[in-house]
DNA sequence: TAGTGGTCTAGACCACGGG
DNA sequence: CCGTGGTCTAGACCACTAG
C-alpha cells in the first residue's frame, strides 16, 4: 500500500474519531508532516485522494477542512468501484447468459463488435428491484466468465480474481419511458420514467471490457455526485 | 496564469493539432520537461489537469495515451462551470424574481434559512426547453443580484462580476414523474418523465452559496460523465 | 533490461486569509 | 504581518511495461 493512501485513511480515521464535521478544520500540513513523518507532498497526495473524494476541501490560506457528508441511500454515479459495496441485502438474478457479437451502440462504445460474454441481470435491494443491466465483455480481455460469477459482483471478480485494475469510465445518460418488457422486470408499468445509462469501463492500460445498458427503476434508486474542482 | 495550466494548454494544443485519438501516445514526460522547460511534476501536474477532463490517461511504465473523445450534444453532469459554455442558441426566461427564505429541502442543503435571491428559470436550447430551474442565492454572500442578471449566466457573473471562486457542489439526483405545472413550462404532459437533481454549489473558502433544485425535460437533454481513479 | 511513469523527499519561494 | 496552503525545482529511487 502506498504512503499517501496510508496517511489519507488516517486522516480519515482522525475525522470520524473526532467526530469533525462541515467546516471543521484539520491539522495545517506541517503538523501533519511532522504527525506521519512524512514529506509534504506525500500530505498533499493523501488529501487530494480525500478531496477527490468529496470528503475534506482547501482553502489557501487558510486550511484543509472537512466537507459536508452524502446522504444515505444514495448511489455514486461517478465511482468506479461498482456499488455492490454500498447496497443494503444486494440480490442478482441472471437472466441471460450468452456468448455474442455486441449490437450498437455498444459496439461504437467498445470499439468493437468482437464476441464478449453476454450477461443480463436484475439487480435487487431488499428485494426490490433497481436495475436492469446489458453487459458485454469481450472474450479477448475477459477470458472466463460464469454465470456464478455473474450472480455476484463481477467487478470484484475482475479486480481480484484477474487481478486486473479498473481505470476509468464513460456514460452517456438519458431518461425515458419504460418499454414493456423492462417494465415488466423493474416490476412497474410500461412508459413510467427510467434513468438509461450507457457505460464503458477500462482498464488501466486503457483497454474497455466492459460495456453495458443500465436501465434503473426510477422508484428504487437515487443518485449523487460530489464533485471538486482541484489538482494537488 | 500557472505554469502547469500553460503547459495543460499547450499539451491540448499538441493533442489538437497533431489529430491524436484514442490510444496515440503523447510524448514522454522526460520529452515534455526538456520541451516546455519545467520540471517534473509541472508536468504531472498539467497531465493530472488533463486527466481529471477527460483527455488523457497514464499507463505506468508505458506512457501517457489520449482518451475517447466526448460525445456531442451531451451535458457533462459534473463540471462545475455551468453549462452555458456548451450549449448551442440558450435562451434563459425568468420566470420569478423575488427575495424569500428557501423551503425544505433546499435551506438543508444550504445549511441556512436566511434570506435569499429567488430565482425561478427556464432555459431553452434552440428554443425547446430543457431545464426549470429554481434557484436560492443567500443575500449575505451574494450582495446584489438582478434580473437582468439572471437572464444572463449567473455564474459568469460570480466568477467575473463578484470575483468569486466556485470549488465544489453536492448534487441529489432522482427521476420522477413531472407535475402540471412543471409540464406546462417544458412542454411535455403531466406524468411524462424528468430527471430533478438538488444542486448545492460552495466557493473555494467552502461556503454554500447556491442551493438549486433542476428539473431537466427529457426529451431535451442527455448527459455525460468521463471519471478517471488517478492521483498525481 | 532499458525506458517510462510513480513515489517520495527537502527546500525555496509565492499567494492568499485573517488577525 | 504571520501562518497557511500553492507552485515549482532537482533529484533519488521504485514499479511496471514491453521488446
Amino acid at each position: 500500500m502506498k504512503k499517501y493512501e496510508l496517511v489519507a485513511d488516517k486522516i480519515k480515521a482522525y475525522i470520524t474519531k473526532n467526530k469533525l464535521h462541515h467546516g471543521d478544520k484539520l491539522p495545517t500540513i506541517t503538523e501533519l508532516m511532522k504527525e506521519y513523518q512524512v514529506g509534504k507532498s506525500t500530505i498533499l497526495q493523501a488529501i487530494t485522494l480525500l478531496t477527490q473524494r468529496g470528503i475534506v476541501y482547501k482553502v489557501q490560506g487558510s486550511g484543509v477542512f472537512v466537507r459536508p457528508t452524502g446522504r444515505d441511500g444514495y448511489m455514486s454515479l461517478t465511482d468506479n468501484a461498482g456499488f455492490a459495496h454500498v447496497l443494503k441485502d444486494p440480490t442478482t438474478e441472471v437472466i441471460e447468459f450468452a456468448e455474442k457479437r455486441p449490437p450498437k451502440p455498444l459496439s461504437e462504445y467498445l470499439h468493437s463488435d468482437e464476441v464478449c460474454y453476454f450477461i443480463k441481470r436484475l439487480r435487487r435491494q431488499e428485494g426490490k428491484p433497481f436495475v436492469l443491466e446489458e453487459s458485454y465483455y469481450p472474450k479477448r480481455i475477459i477470458p472466463f466468465m460464469s454465470k456464478e460469477i455473474a450472480e455476484g459482483s463481477i467487478f470484484d471478480y475482475i479486480k481480484d480474481g484477474l487481478k486486473k485494475e479498473i481505470r476509468f469510465s464513460d456514460k452517456y445518460m438519458r431518461v425515458r419511458k419504460l418499454r414493456a418488457d423492462e417494465a415488466r422486470y423493474l416490476e412497474l408499468e410500461e412508459g413510467d420514467p427510467c434513468l438509461e445509462v450507457y457505460d464503458t469501463f477500462y482498464l488501466a492500460n486503457g483497454t474497455p471490457f466492459d460495456s453495458s445498458k443500465l436501465v434503473y427503476n426510477y422508484q428504487n434508486s437515487k443518485f449523487y455526485d460530489q464533485s471538486s474542482d482541484d489538482i494537488i
